[in-house]
DNA sequence: GAGATCACG
DNA sequence: ACGTACGTGATCTCT
């Protein structure tokens, strides 16, 4: 039998340490608490014990469970985002029926020891789990301790056994407590001997063990092998005697607390469902809510919460007729919600009953339905106000099919987006949870392939549907006044929701490859593959897989032993900073880097470039705008936004993306756009002042910085100008300016100085920002869109630090955003307005690309210029340089 | 599924 | 005393 008992107050610390900030809707810290039951779901696994219980401590956490977070931590004592924590894991362990013990004025260290006493003499083994080492000195023949560390989120649990510490330290575990009892443990308020530390204590205990009888063997010591020969320490030792003995006591762990404990009594039971269901609910833990299948109490009762939601009455539509009447009462509601398969031949509508007031919802199925086209049309023209979900997607759909989409009033995916751009998803089962406490079937459930089918029983497929459009209708009602609420309807109305049709029109363009060239490429890569690979075996001695990190890690550091320059998790780096640092020692490294290069283009841009070819010869990316944390979009499936263009070599990829006969492409971006925005928000005079002098500004910051006239700076000086302008955009620190141009942290500080005497206006800025942020919780761009920062609040550094990079970071990258996108509706609408049938077929963040008729090529150049330019008013001049050319290579020109 | 690497702004 | 720049997506290896 074995008994599993978790040290609480150390676990729940690691938890809170190491698990990322997490809060629920209003502000409630619950990251410690779900960090826990991560940790302790692992090691149940593992262990399967038959019985478990935890321990807390009585009083404020001792020194030593705060001791890695550092000394302030142990001077302000348990944070407050940890300490409201507490009450609510111990609500949760109640109601996962897991007993838990505490006792006034000890520790939970002696608990556990109290405990794993009893479990002996009972019979049973123990398991401790712990974050802390002092409880190994009670690992014996029937007690085991799990180490438990926590390192960016993961956890990792190291098993100490008698065997495995002693293999570690050397000797018994039980003589831990001599150890500390010489050498002390100052977070722990042990003193121990005077002027013994670590090494020596190490060594003398390995050699007595006890420190009994290490004072019965004083005389000798001075002469004992691999005892450091330093003077005095025997006297040190005489000197310390009374120390260590009273130190002794202060680390031996009791095992004689006053507690009635039964093993038998901690045996596993079930967890008391509703219950935890309920505080689940509270903490937002939908994940663990739906992994563990907890259901509420007498389910279907109905909580307060779940009144928004109400399921409408679901109505097959059988015949034309009945469809004419449905469009004639949608085109009279305020608003119908719609949810539709991809393909669109079946497209649920939800409305409200004019006379009832009830809600109802009809599915309409193409194969049933003679005039289903029509009524597509009619349902998706201006004359119907539609709410959906993922609107783009939709609009998408609805251009395949040639229809001309109209009417959008409210997407709830973007719009749930912009209320909290870091949540990663928005899938309709994740909102409902989050905001109407309710469970929501899977979208698969009427995505599948057979969901439909007559054999499957299409009726569920139905009703998941109808479930789904209770949401969006209540998502609607929910998150439509909350965007009122925070500044952001026009953003939403102006820029977002316009933004939609823009972006399904650009999925639909797709650019044309040239898809010859783009072959022949990929031959010319494979062969450069093939003879570096034979290059690299050769240089190597043996063959291994040179895209294996590990691998190829071997090779250079151990069989070739060149000199490993930086750690990863799992061993030496091999990335292209450290080979560059390592080239000239070994040939193999300009092969490896070049070998990197060809594998990359050819993986990843030739073949996955190849793989996505439509059959009308173009690639059409998927823009998702529900994804990023500052508002811009992201390109996938495939990623058009990162086709390279640094290299010679890989921008020859660009030649691929071309213009059909006749046509050209035209490609403008915004110059600086960026470091501009910062010049306007932080309204620094000099910045300002540069961009209206129209200078290079990095030239006039390289001016400023090293304080010599703009004639005489140097490429050199230009280059590290540069660096520190886009470093004070991302949040800069000494030490990364430096690693990034290659001077000492002390000449990175000095530029970084400069820079920010020169540019008071940004340095003001930048403490105003944050300070701003901490206050509010969140920043925001200047078209109102916001992003949460509970970082900020965080007491682990790390995290902070973190926050305070992006509270600097976001205003500028999502202003500029804003931007872009704004930019993009109105050049998508002017192109129109002049009868141009020109067309935008991609951004690239501060880039857009427009295909176009040859002799529409001057016209389109002029327009994005000045529809770009004209987007924003700043401080400064906002600049878009516009070039045309047969490829993407030449337009960029 | 996570980690390492590398492509872009 | 901390660890080291913002925002993405794709591919490959390895568990």
């Amino acid at each position: 039998m074995k008994l599993m008992v978790i040290d609480g107050n150390s676990i729940i610390n690691r938890a809170f340490y190491g698990v990322k900030p997490l809060t629920t809707r209003d502000g409630q810290p619950t990251n410690a608490v779900y960090g826990f039951l991560t940790i302790v779901q692992k090691l149940l696994d593992e262990e399967q014990p038959e019985a478990l219980c935890v321990t807390f401590d009585m009083r404020a956490p001792t020194f030593r469970h705060l001791a890695y977070e550092g000394y302030k931590a142990q001077r302000k004592g348990m944070p407050e985002e940890l300490a409201s924590q507490m009450p609510l894991l111990k609500q949760v362990l109640d109601a996962m029926n897991i007993p838990r013990y505490e006792l006034e004025g000890w520790e939970a260290d002696d608990l556990i020891g109290t405990i794993a006493a009893k479990d002996a003499a009972a019979g049973w083994d123990t398991v401790v789990v712990t974050g802390d080492k002092d409880s190994l000195q009670l690992v014996g023949e029937h007690t085991r301790v799990k180490l438990v560390s926590t390192r960016m989120g993961r956890t990792a649990a190291k098993e100490m056994t008698p065997e495995s510490f002693r293999e570690e330290y050397g000797f018994a575990p039980v003589h831990i407590i001599d150890l500390k009892a010489l050498m002390g443990d100052a977070s722990d308020n042990i003193p121990g001997v005077k002027g013994v530390g670590e090494k020596t204590a190490m060594a003398l205990v390995q050699l007595y063990g006890s420190i009994e009888r290490l004072y019965s063997h004083m005389p000798e010591i001075c002469m004992a092998p691999g005892v450091p020969a330093k003077p005095g320490v025997v006297k040190k030792l005489a000197e310390g005697e009374r120390d260590a003995r009273m130190s002794y006591d202060l680390a031996t762990i009791r095992c004689t607390a006053p507690l009635a404990f039964d093993p038998e009594e901690n045996r596993r039971r079930a967890v008391n469902a509703p219950a935890l269901y309920e505080l689940f609910l509270k903490l937002e833990f939908s994940k663990l809510i739906e992994k563990m299948g907890l259901t509420p109490a007498g389910a279907g009762a109905g909580g307060a919460a779940e009144g928004k939601l109400k399921l409408p009455a679901l109505e097959t539509v059988a015949d034309q007729g009945r469809m004419e009447a449905l469009l004639e009462q949608w085109e009279s509601a305020q608003h119908v919600g719609v949810l539709a398969l991809p393909g669109l031949d079946r497209v649920a509508v939800s409305w409200t009953d004019p006379e009832s007031g009830e809600g109802r919802a009809a599915l309409c199925a193409a194969e049933r339905l003679e005039g289903y086209n029509a009524m597509l049309r009619r349902l998706f023209s201006q004359r119907i106000q539609k709410v959906a979900h993922n609107v783009k997607d939709l609009m998408r759909s609805l251009l395949e099919e040639g229809i001309a989409p109209g009417g959008f009033l409210f997407d709830t995916a973007v719009a749930a987006y912009l209320l909290s751009p870091t949540d990663g998803s928005y899938d309709l089962e994740k909102l409902s949870m989050s905001y109407f406490n309710r469970e929501a079937p899977k979208a698969a459930e009427y995505l599948r392939e057979d969901a439909f089918s007559p054999l499957s029983g299409c009726a569920g497929a139905g009703q998941a549907m109808a479930q789904h459009l209770s949401v969006i209708e209540g998502l609607y009602e929910t998150l439509a006044p909350k965007l009122a609420e925070l500044g952001m309807e026009r953003l939403y109305r102006e820029v977002e929701l316009p933004l939609c049709l823009v972006l399904a029109e650009m999925e639909q363009a797709g650019m044309l490859v040239d898809r010859k060239a783009l072959a022949q490429f990929g031959v010319m890569l494979e062969q450069r593959l093939k003879d570096g690979e034979a290059a690299i075996y050769e240089l190597a001695g043996e063959r291994f897989n040179i895209n294996s990190t590990q691998q190829l890690g071997h090779i250079l550091f151990d069989k070739l032993e060149l000199p490993p320059v930086k750690k990863t998790k799992t061993g030496w780096s091999t990335n292209a900073e450290v080979l560059e640092k390592l080239r000239g020692r070994h040939p193999i490294v300009d092969a490896i880097l070049e070998y990197r290069q060809y594998a990359k283009l050819k993986s990843t841009y030739v073949d996955g470039l190849t793989k996505v070819i439509a059959p009308d010869g173009r690639i059409h990316t998927s823009f998702q705008n529900t994804v990023t944390a500052t508002g811009r979009l992201s390109s996938a499936e495939p990623n058009l936004q990162n086709i390279p263009v640094r290299t010679e070599l890989g921008a020859r990829l660009r030649e691929m993306f071309v213009a059909p006969e006749g046509h050209v492409l035209v490609d403008a971006d915004y110059s600086q756009i960026e470091l501009r925005l910062l010049a306007h928000i932080a309204g620094d005079a000099h910045m300002i002042g540069a961009f209206l002098s129209g200078e290079d500004i990095h030239t006039v910051t390289a001016a400023q910085v090293f304080g010599v006239p703009a004639q005489e700076i140097t490429h050199e000086m230009r280059r590290r100008a540069k660096a520190v302008n886009f470093g004070i955009v991302y949040g800069i620190s000494d030490f990364s300016l430096a690693q990034d141009i290659g001077v000492t942290k002390g000449e990175a500080k000095t530029y970084i100085e400069k820079y920010l005497e020169k540019y008071s206006g940004v340095r003001a800025y930048m403490s105003g920002v944050v300070e701003q942020a901490r206050a509010d919780g969140y920043v925001s761009t200047q078209m109102g869109r916001r992003r949460w920062l509970p970082e900020l609040r965080s007491s682990n550094f790390n995290l902070r630090s973190f926050g305070e990079r992006v509270a600097l970071n976001m205003p500028i990258q999502g202003t500029a955003a804003d931007i872009i996108k704004l930019a993009m509706i109105r050049v998508r609408d002017s192109l129109r307005a002049q009868g141009l049938s020109a067309r935008l077929v991609l951004q690239v963040h501060d880039e857009l690309i427009v295909e176009c008729p040859q002799e529409e090529a001057e016209q389109v150049k002029t327009l994005l210029e000045q529809e770009m330019a004209a987007v924003a008013d700043l401080a400064v001049p906002l600049i878009a340089d516009a070039h045309e050319g047969r490829s993407w290579a030449e337009a960029k020109a």
